[in-house]
DNA sequence: AAGGTATGTCATAGA
DNA sequence: TTTCTATGACATACC
């Protein structure tokens, strides 16, 4: 949300979500099959869809879908588009996220060229397929420390022995910012245009590296390409937050007005692709203007962290598509389930989007598991790993849920914990039953504290979230307040039991607001809640301190997850390096094998020539004479007989240069005499002290040592 | 108890 | 000048 001042009377109020908003309702719509108005026929299964969405996101369809129809809209679509390919696609034209895994990749690829569909970067299928092809090697080469395992794609296949590869999202975040063309966007970048925009103060810098420069970058470890890139250049001034890296946008990447992709990796194996900003323009208003009708009461079970606005956190839209246990697809444990709705006068089924891809087997709503089923361990691997993604967030904002913590048999610490817990609606993550767990990105938008973090002053902070929350009394209740709490402080000071801790405990309870909101907000608003409050000396440094070692705690994190990545770089280099090594020994081993092949190759062919040619000694000499040491020739002569060419050739050379003709010429200098001396070694010696005159001495050496090749020769 | 790890905090530099 | 971020160093808690 962000109102941006057009002149001295007006505002325009801008939306960050709408456009988000707006395709969750409208595949919530799909899944109720309100108002689709065609049936798309992918093999033998029919699929409900809005035409205006296909048509926006394909050029296929919006070819077939703007010739007049009498009756329903029918495509069925060519039979090189199969389910398995086309369902993701779907997927992604209401959800903007595209779920690729290793056995989808082609055919998610194939439908997606067939029909054209926009916004999908042909480069992100090629990084995928080398990325997976990648991370295949690596499962098997890769070993990790124990401080590494987080991010290492070998120990989490080892956590997940079935899922094959695994990447952390911010990995794969990384990896397209590192490898992909700048055309594309990077997930941070994506999550922030809007951030960005609003806050052109802040520098700009891209991490979405063209390769243009580096044909051969593939080879090296993205991340640490990343790295160095970001080293040798220049400190990166945060903006993104749901990246590890805090990497900024590309100021390419914001004027872009592309619809965007960018990549995050569930930890069982299936890429999303997500498609933020995507041209809602082209969908009807019709839709746009739909009332969010279809709201539940059903709070349950959503991820601790979640990046809907209010009315979304109730909405079907939300459970299809963001709950953590809605999304099937691709869950190798859990049954291929797909949502079946009323049967048509056909008698067709008609398959929901949420259909699995690769199977037409009917479950139902059930499938979907209720959050209450939720284990605690899953939870924690859960936690854990949103904690490994985005640490800088995690710990004072992940565990806020209390819906979870509804659940039975917690930890006592987790339920010691509960009051601190509280909604973060800017944290993208979709857990699935079973081992899939789907965490997209961070909604830098919908997340104040994130907004704060990133550029002061911009969108989501605006006046009016600050009124509303300073109108808070209870901060619980402050849907914007982020449930950045100080318990963390609070619990340390005490513990400390210094008195300082005492003082800050005492003047934060003096403070005519709620500590979280000191965080929270941005510089601008937070001068301006300043601002509102007569405060004594006293509460402004408490709430200064606050606000420093908030902010501090997190640059700590920051700061120890880029280490991290560093280092896991490094080893990845190693790695990569190694790899290269072995390959290049390996290929030299070939080239030298063939070389010595076609060396004897050669010298067959050249002795059959001698043969035929019926070659004397001398001629023979006379040819190795004038061939090159590497030609067989040579080989067919004694050492015997190169020995007396040698001393002849250098006799002859001395004799021109006594002539004062050059005393080297290529070809016919050899490079030793009788493997001792080097003729210009010989020459230099005998020439220094004669004098450069003594003509008669330099040909006497050389007469000397022909001589004494020969005599070697008869010895 | 010792060592490793994770995390918070402070000081400082630089933007 | 103020504020923010990054980072080294240190302290502490936990395993």
């Amino acid at each position: 949300m962000s109102f941006n001042e057009k002149n001295d009377a007006s505002f325009a109020y801008e939306s960050s979500v709408h456009s988000n908003n707006v395709l969750r309702r409208l595949s919530s719509q799909r899944d109720q099959g309100i108002l689709c108005d065609v049936t798309i026929v992918v093999e033998d299964q029919r699929f409900l869809a809005h035409r205006t969405v296909l048509a926006a996101c394909s050029d296929f369809f919006l070819s077939r879908l703007v010739q007049p129809c009498d009756g329903d809209f029918i495509i069925t679509l060519p039979e090189e588009v199969s389910v398995k390919g086309f369902v993701p696609l779907l997927q992604f034209a209401y959800t903007s996220k595209l779920l690729v895994n290793k056995d989808n990749l082609l055919e998610i690829q194939e439908c997606a060229k067939l029909l054209d569909v926009h916004d999908i970067e042909e480069a992100c299928f090629e990084f995928l397929k080398l990325k997976f092809l990648d991370l295949k090697a690596d499962l098997q080469e890769c070993p990790r420390k124990k401080c590494c395992k987080s991010f290492c794609p070998k120990a989490n296949a080892q956590l997940q022995p079935d899922t094959g590869a695994n990447v952390e999202i911010n990995e794969v975040e990384e990896l397209w910012r590192a490898e992909l063309p700048s055309k594309i966007k990077c997930a941070a970048e994506i999550e922030n245009i809007s951030t960005v925009s609003e806050s052109p103060k802040k520098p700009c810098e891209t991490f979405c590296f063209g390769r243009e420069n580096d044909p051969d970058s593939s080879a090296l470890c993205p991340k640490y390409r990343k790295f160095q890139k970001a080293f040798k250049s220049d400190r990166v001034r945060s903006i993104s937050t749901c990246s590890s890296n805090q990497d900024a946008p590309s100021p390419l990447s914001v004027q872009s007005s592309e619809a965007s992709e960018n990549v995050v990796r569930s930890q069982n194996q299936p890429v999303e692709m997500e498609r933020n900003d995507v041209n809602l323009q082209d969908i009807n208003a019709t839709y746009l203007n739909l009332p969010c009708e279809e709201k539940t009461n059903n709070k349950a079970g959503f991820p601790p962290c979640f990046p809907l606005g209010q009315q979304d956190f109730n909405s079907a839209s939300f459970k299809s598509s963001y709950q953590p246990y809605g999304n099937v697809n691709y869950n190798e444990e859990h049954e291929p389930t797909i949502d079946v709705l009323p049967e048509k006068s056909t008698g067709e089924k008609h398959v929901s989007p949420r259909a699995d891809l690769s199977s037409s087997k009917e479950v139902t709503g059930n499938d979907l598991c209720p959050p209450e089923e939720r284990s605690n361990v899953e939870r924690e691997v859960a936690e854990h790993l949103a904690k490994g993604f985005w640490p800088d967030i995690y710990n004072d904002e992940f565990q806020c849920q209390p819906e979870i913590e509804s659940v039975p048999n917690k930890e006592s610490r987790d339920e010691s914990s509960v009051e601190k817990r509280q909604e973060c609606p800017w944290l993208n993550i979709t857990i699935s039953e079973g081992s899939e767990r789907t965490f997209t990105t961070l909604n830098s938008v919908s997340c104040p504290f994130i907004n704060t973090l990133s550029s002061e002053g911009c969108a989501s902070n605006s006046q009016l979230m600050l009124e509303e929350c300073i109108q808070e009394k209870q901060q619980d209740t402050c849907p914007y307040a982020c449930s950045m709490t100080l318990e963390g402080d609070s619990e340390t000071d005490s513990e400390d039991d210094s008195g300082e801790s005492c003082s800050v405990q005492e003047c934060e309870t003096k403070l005519p607001f709620n500590a979280q909101k000191i965080i929270s907000l941005s510089r601008y608003d937070f001068q301006a809640l300043v601002k509102k409050h007569s405060l004594s000396a006293e509460q402004l440094d408490c709430i200064h301190d606050i606000r420093r070692r908030s902010k501090n705690r997190i640059a700590a994190q920051r700061c120890r997850k880029r280490k991290l990545d560093c280092i896991q770089n490094l080893e990845c280099e190693i790695i990569k390096l190694q790899k290269e090594k072995k390959h290049l020994l390996k290929e030299r081993d070939q080239i030298l094998t063939t070389l010595g092949e076609t060396k004897q190759n050669l010298t067959g062919l050249c002795q059959q020539v001698c043969r035929e040619a019926a070659l004397s000694r001398e001629q023979m000499q006379i040819l190795a004479k004038y061939s090159s040491s590497e030609c067989p020739l040579s080989f067919l002569i004694t050492e015997k007989d190169k020995t007396l060419l040698q001393c002849d050739s250098m006799l002859q050379a001395c004799h021109d240069f006594a002539e004062g003709l050059p005393a080297v010429e290529t070809g016919r200098q050899p490079d030793v005499c009788n493997g001792t001396l080097s003729p210009q070694t010989a020459a230099t010696e005998s020439i220094a002290p004669a004098g450069n005159n003594s003509q008669s001495g330099i040909i006497d050496f050389c007469k000397q040592m022909t001589a004494k090749c020969t005599t070697d020769e008869q010895t």
